[in-house]
DNA sequence: TAAGTATATTCGTTGTTGCGAATATACTTA
DNA sequence: TAAGTATATTCGCAACAACGAATATACTTA
């Protein structure tokens, strides 16, 4: 396989590699949602959704509709759900020590703080 | 979904996030491989390469068996190697876009070097 | 035990990411 | 045109990730 295929893939993963990110598309699973939607259900600062809006645009992961003053947002492709959805299996395959991670991870986060 | 299942599998999209990371996974993709022959494979230099396969055991990704002086790795589960599949059938759907943005890539490169 | 081989870890540097505050742009309505 | 609303961009900073050089650990063989 050459390089610059995993250089693609790699890209999408990291685009992909932040809960902020994973949840716009999540919420975007089931059709279009305006920016401002995102933000009033996730609960986030306008800048900081706009800003990762702007990553997944930039993968071409969502793509962006504008109607008057606002801003629609939708998943392009569904495959990329899918491959959310493999995620879910795997996370279920290995619940036990995902929970485990998420309390290091949570540890480390009340360690620095 | 609960923010603790998003930030797991943002950690691990995280871990795939590196072209040598992936590489890695898929060098393994048909069975286990001594620490040695990835790098010779890789042709990258040993620490980089233990340092990668440190992230990808940290999030279980892959696992190690100690046989005598060797460390043989092999992927987990093969759930992962699923979610490669589907990200290369994504790439194939856009390739066109892919090579852009590959190009865009390749363009900031040199343009930052 | 000493030298050799395979792998892992630490360290310092450099580049990248994520955040909120501030600001800019684009559209709308008065 | 001015004020208002929705969204995007820029900035400065703190946290993090990646790299190679150096070093450490663990095993093996002489």
């Amino acid at each position: 396989m050459p390089d610059s295929l995993r250089q693609f893939k790699a890209s999408i993963f990291q685009a992909l590699a932040h809960p902020t990110r994973i949840a716009i598309v999540e919420l975007l699973r089931d059709g279009e949602l305006a920016a401002g939607a995102i933000i009033e259900r996730l609960g986030i600062e306008q800048a900081n959704a706009s800003q990762h809006l702007s990553v997944l645009r930039a993968k071409h992961i969502v793509t962006s509709r504008k109607e008057g003053n606002q801003v629609f947002y939708s998943v392009r492709d569904p495959l990329l759900i899918e491959v959310l959805d493999v995620m879910r299996r795997y996370f279920q395959a290995h619940i036990e020590e995902a929970m485990a991670m998420l309390k290091e991870i949570d540890r480390s986060d009340k360690g620095n703080g």
